[in-house]
DNA sequence: ATTATCTATAGATCTATAGATAATGC
DNA sequence: ATTATCTATAGATCTATAGATAATGC
């Protein structure tokens, strides 16, 4: 039997989404309204606009704006801080297989981050982040960050002489190369802006392999989990 | 003699920073604040008070926040568009030389931002940006992007086989690569987060190049415009 | 009884304009 | 006379709360 309606008083404007809990619809339409005019630019009346309810009738699902924004980013950036823990335990301190799980950690962040609705990932450095309020949300790619410099440290070790960059820096500069997507994916278009395997072999080539290096960890990337 | 006021009805609170034109006050203020707090999330009287003026007087000076912005974006990617046209002008065709000048222009640029007042940098990907107010600053931005790609793509030829990323591709690459200078400054501290020569040599490793061709762009960069 | 909405609204902003005022400059 | 400020304010938001209402679920 088709669940067509549920509790709750019905909306002055018919649900246009029916399937979708009202909370996911708020995530949503919320979503793109940052990517588009940034945070501090959408009003909680234009979100409600968007999914259709009246603006105070978002409050019963979130205590204010912070906390959906907050939602969002904690959602797109877990899945990918814990394939890093994962992967990072898995290669262990072997340099050929710290160059696999960076291929494979890079190559799924890059598709996560291509397909995660409204390009989410645009939010990573707006300024507001930087409040208080998003402290897991910084918490968690943080980890990521230093698991990318980790395991790019490790790879590095492939080609000795050539890697003098602190982890720390690593860190960034492979989380700064994948994350190249995002501004690629606001140019429009396609719905995969870049090949997620040129975005891998790219962070190993930040990480100091040369090609023959990268072609023996793309190979080995497929059978990491 | 000192000029120690000017024309006009004087401020209700004393000037703090005399010597500064007020234009370049609101500018230096605005710019904090932005990059503190957001562009939607920054009201022109915060602006007018982090000056020391009334909110009203802003509009003397600017026909509102978006000029202000327009103007510190501007002011912000022009000087690397044009040392970036210059660069490859004077590279032309040969990848030797345009691999020094690619070494050039990130060694520049990553130090531009790093020292640019207040990671000003981190507004480039604001999503207010989009707007065709920003017309004129993504414009140049775009055409910096496409030189380093054009340089990054003659540079590759000395590295033959390692490249198959397509140009535009590798010029949002390369300009993400010098942007790490922005997250990394976020963290606070040093003056410099990160050495120049560090980011240049990263640029060159994403362009395909090995260590050997790398230090022969370096030396060969110290000779160039 | 519980749930998810609604209406109504208080109080706090926020932007932009009009017009006055107090300096300097000629 | 020109310049750079000021005061005052209209009108448009914007957030968050209180309380009512109309469904479903038991």
């Amino acid at each position: 039997m088709e669940k067509t309606s549920r509790a709750g008083r019905p909306r002055a404007v018919p649900d246009a989404a029916p399937e979708l809990p009202p909370r996911e619809q708020i995530l949503l339409a919320a979503a793109g309204l940052f990517v588009g005019q940034g945070f501090g630019g959408t009003s909680t009346r234009a979100i409600a606009d968007a999914v259709g309810i009246r603006q105070a009738s978002l409050y019963y699902h979130f205590a204010g704006k912070d906390d959906i924004l907050a939602e969002l980013l904690n959602r797109s950036v877990r899945p990918s801080a814990e394939l890093a823990r994962r992967l990072e335990e898995r290669a262990g301190p072997d340099p050929a297989v710290s160059a696999a799980a960076l291929y494979a950690l890079a190559a799924t962040d890059t598709e996560l981050l291509a397909r995660a609705p409204h390009n989410i990932g645009s939010l990573y450095l707006t300024p507001e982040v930087r409040d208080p309020r998003f402290d897991e949300f910084r918490a968690l790619r943080e980890e990521l960050q230093e698991v990318y410099g980790r395991l790019g440290g490790k790879a590095g070790q492939l080609a000795p002489g050539a890697n003098a960059v602190p982890v720390s820096v690593l860190g960034a500069l492979l989380i700064q190369v994948v994350e190249v997507v995002i501004p690629l994916r606001r140019l429009g278009g396609s719905e995969l802006p870049v090949e997620p395997a040129v975005v891998a072999e790219a962070t190993l080539r930040m990480a100091g392999l040369g090609p023959a290096e990268i072609q023996a960890a793309a190979a080995r990337a497929a059978g990491l989990p």
